[in-house]
DNA sequence: ACGCTCTCTGCAATCGTTTACATCAAAAAA
DNA sequence: TTTTTTGATGTAAACGATTGCAGAGAGCGT
C-alpha cells in the first residue's frame, strides 16, 4: 500500500503541488472538480506531520487532570473534548495528584501540543516548569496563585460553600462543620474560606473543632467524618468539600449507624451519579462540570488564535444548591441560640419503600 | 524567545547535526559531555513534528471510547494511559455510542496516530472504515465480528453471566431474569449467551419473558426492570448486564418499593464506585477494567513494534463474583421445582442504621 | 491597442529532523 | 611497517507539506 502524497495528486491532475495545497486550504483553483475526484480516487490524506512541521503547530492540546477515574474530572474532559471539534486532537494525561508528575507531563508534552488545559494539584508548585512549557495553558478548577497571566475557569467555590452554610442555617443549624479539602488547592481553600465567611456573616461563627482539613479522597472523608463524630459535642450539620470525601463520609456515617438527616444533616460539594439512589438522596452543591470543561477548551482555542493578547480571562462557573433529602432541622432542638428560622419547610426523607425484611 | 534547533546545538558544540542527532538517539559520540551541557544550556528540545515527519510516525495513539464519563470506560482509559509511558501520547475521543461518529473519528485520526485502542458500539458496522485507517487497532471490551485479524482484549463475559446464574441457582432461584444489553454489542451478546447457556446447563431453562433486551443505559435499565415487575409472575432473581442499567434497575426497584434482596435478588455486571454505599450493598460480577485497558495498551505497543506479525492476539480478562448483600434465597419458597440447595448461608442485609424519623 | 488590475499558477525555498554513504583516523592484525 | 578493521564523523538527500514571489492570462476601461 504505497503512501500517496500531495505530489501524486498534483501529477495526476496535471498541476503543481502548490495548487493542490491551495485547494486543500480553501483557496480558489481552476481544477477544483478534478482535484476533488483525484483525491477521492487515490484516497489521498495530507500528511499531518509535514503540515505540523511547516506550520509550527501540532493541532493537539493536552488535558492534564489528576485522575480521569474521578467522575468530576471525566466530565471536565468530556466537555473539553466535545468542544474541541474535529481539527483539534485532545491528548490526556493523569497525574495522580502528584506535582512531580505534573512537571514531568509538561516537559513531556513540550513541542507535542499547542497548549494545555491543566488541573494542577497544588496552588504553589511549578516554579518555572510553566515557562519552559512556553505555550498557552488554561487552568481549570484549580490554578497557581503565582501565575496571574494564565486564563482560568474556576467554579464559584466560595458561593457554593456559602449556599450550603446558609441552607443549614435556615434549617436552624448552628453546629455546622466542614470536611475541607487541602488548603493548598484552589477549591479546597476557596470552599473553606467561603464556609468561614458565611458562618461569620451569619453570626454563628466558626468552631475550630468543626473544621477538619482532609485530602479530597474517600479515605480522607471517612477519617474526617469519624473525627467529627468522636467529638464530645458533634456537629449537627456537615458540609463535605468534594465528591470523594462525600463517599467516605457517608460510608462512615453508615458504618456507625448515624442516620441522615435525622441525626445529622449533610451537604456535599459536587453532585454524583448515584446521589439519588442512596438513602437518603443527598443534597448537594452542584456545578456543570462538562460546561466547565467546554469553557476551558473554548478559552484555550481562543488563546491559540490570539497568542499576542495580553489580557487574561477568568471565567467563573456558577454553582447551585440541589435540595434533596439529606438536610432537615437539627434533632436536638435545644439550648442552641436559635435564630430566626424562616424557610423551614423541612425537606425530610420518606422512604416508604424500605420495608426491610430478612427472611429465613 | 528564538526557537533553538539541532543546528544551533551542533554549531555551538562544533560538530555536525548528524552527530547531535546520533547522540539523541543513543549512539556513541566523542563529545557526549559537551553536547549534554550545551543542550542543557540552550534548553534545546527536539522538534517532534520534524522527527515524526522523517520517521513516519506520530508517537501518539488514540483511545476511542463511547463515553469517558462512564466509570468503566474511564478505568479503561486510565489503565491504558498509565501503561503508555512517557514516549507515547494518548489522544482521546468520545463517540457517544454513535457508529457514524466512530467512522468519523477513525478518518479524522488517520495520519495523526500510529494506532488505536477502540471500543466500538456495535459488532457489525465499519464495512471498510478500518482498512482506510490502515493502522493497528486493538479492540477492547467489544470487537467487530467480521474483523478477525485485529487484536482483542475482552472480558470473560460468558463466564460472568454463568457465575451470576449459578449463584442465583445455588440459592434456590429458578425464576431468573436478565436485563440484557444490545445483542449486537459484544458484551451484550456474550453475556446474554452465557446467561442462556448457564440456565440450560442447570436444567432450569430460559423463560423468554425473563429476557429483556435493553440498551446499556440507565433509562433502559429502568424501563426493563419495570417490564419485569409488571409480569404476571415476576422473576425472583435478576441479572443486569452492565453498570448503567444496574443504576436504572435499582432506581426502578426503589421507586416501586420492591425490597432487595428480600423480594428480589440482584446481581449486576461490573462493580461501581458506590456499590457499597447503597442499601443493600450490591453483589456484582467484576473484572479489573484498568488492567484491561493496560493490557490493551501493551498489545497495541507490541503490535506497533511488530507490524509484520500475522498472528493476532486475543486476551480475555477474568471475571469474579463479589458477594455482597443483594442476593438471598427466594421469598416465595413455593411450588417451584426446588433443586439441591447447597451453599445456603444466605447473604442478607442488615441496616440497623435506617431508623427513619421524620421530624416536624 | 495599451495599460491596469485581478486571479490563478508554478517554482523553489523552507520547516527540523534522520540516515545512507563516503571519509578518515586510530586501533588491531598481519 | 603495512594492511585491515573499527568506529566516529560530516555531507547531503530525503520526509511532505506550505507559501513568498514572480509570471501569465483574462477582463476591462480608456
Amino acid at each position: 500500500m504505497p503512501v500517496v502524497t500531495i505530489t501524486d495528486v498534483a501529477s495526476r491532475v496535471g498541476v503543481s503541488v502548490a495548487t493542490i495545497s491551495r485547494f486543500l486550504s480553501g483557496g480558489n483553483v481552476r481544477e477544483e472538480k478534478k482535484i476533488r475526484s483525484v483525491i477521492q480516487e487515490l484516497n489521498y490524506r495530507p500528511n499531518i506531520a509535514a503540515r505540523n512541521l511547516k506550520l509550527g503547530r501540532s493541532a493537539t492540546v493536552a488535558i492534564i487532570v489528576p485522575d480521569i477515574s474521578n467522575p468530576f474530572f471525566a466530565a471536565i474532559v468530556r466537555g473539553a473534548e466535545k468542544e474541541s471539534g474535529d481539527s483539534l486532537m485532545a491528548a490526556i494525561v493523569n497525574t495522580d495528584s502528584n506535582s512531580e508528575r505534573e512537571i514531568n507531563a509538561l516537559a513531556n508534552l513540550y513541542g507535542r501540543v499547542d497548549g494545555a488545559i491543566f488541573v494542577p494539584t497544588k496552588e504553589s508548585d511549578h516554579k518555572n516548569g510553566l515557562s519552559h512549557f512556553g505555550r498557552p495553558i488554561v487552568f481549570v478548577d484549580r490554578y497557581l496563585q503565582k501565575e496571574k497571566k494564565y486564563d482560568t475557569v474556576l467554579a464559584d467555590n466560595a458561593r457554593g460553600a456559602q449556599l450550603a452554610v446558609e441552607h443549614f442555617a435556615s434549617q436552624g443549624h448552628s453546629k455546622i462543620a466542614i470536611i475541607s479539602g487541602p488548603l493548598d488547592s484552589t477549591p479546597g481553600r476557596q470552599r473553606e474560606e467561603g464556609f468561614r465567611k458565611a458562618l461569620e456573616n451569619s453570626k454563628i461563627g466558626v468552631n475550630p473543632n468543626y473544621v477538619i482539613v482532609s485530602d479530597f479522597t474517600q479515605a480522607g472523608g471517612y477519617a474526617a467524618m469519624n473525627q467529627l463524630l468522636d467529638l464530645a459535642e458533634p456537629p449537627t450539620a456537615i458540609f463535605s468539600s468534594n465528591n470523594l470525601m462525600t463517599y467516605g463520609a457517608l460510608t462512615a456515617l453508615k458504618d456507625r449507624g448515624v442516620s441522615v438527616p435525622s441525626d445529622i444533616s449533610f451537604i456535599g460539594f459536587d453532585d454524583f451519579e448515584l446521589s439519588t439512589l442512596i438513602s437518603p438522596k443527598i443534597t448537594v452543591i452542584n456545578r456543570d462540570a462538562e460546561a466547565q470543561g467546554a469553557e476551558a477548551m473554548r478559552a484555550l482555542m481562543w488563546r491559540l488564535e490570539n497568542m499576542d493578547s495580553k489580557i487574561s480571562k477568568h471565567s467563573v462557573i456558577p454553582v447551585n444548591l440541589i435540595k434533596r433529602e439529606s438536610v432537615t432541622v437539627p434533632r436536638t432542638w435545644d439550648l442552641q441560640n436559635s435564630h430566626k428560622v424562616k424557610d423551614r419547610q423541612s425537606q425530610t426523607s420518606d422512604h416508604s419503600n424500605n420495608k426491610e425484611k430478612v427472611n429465613e
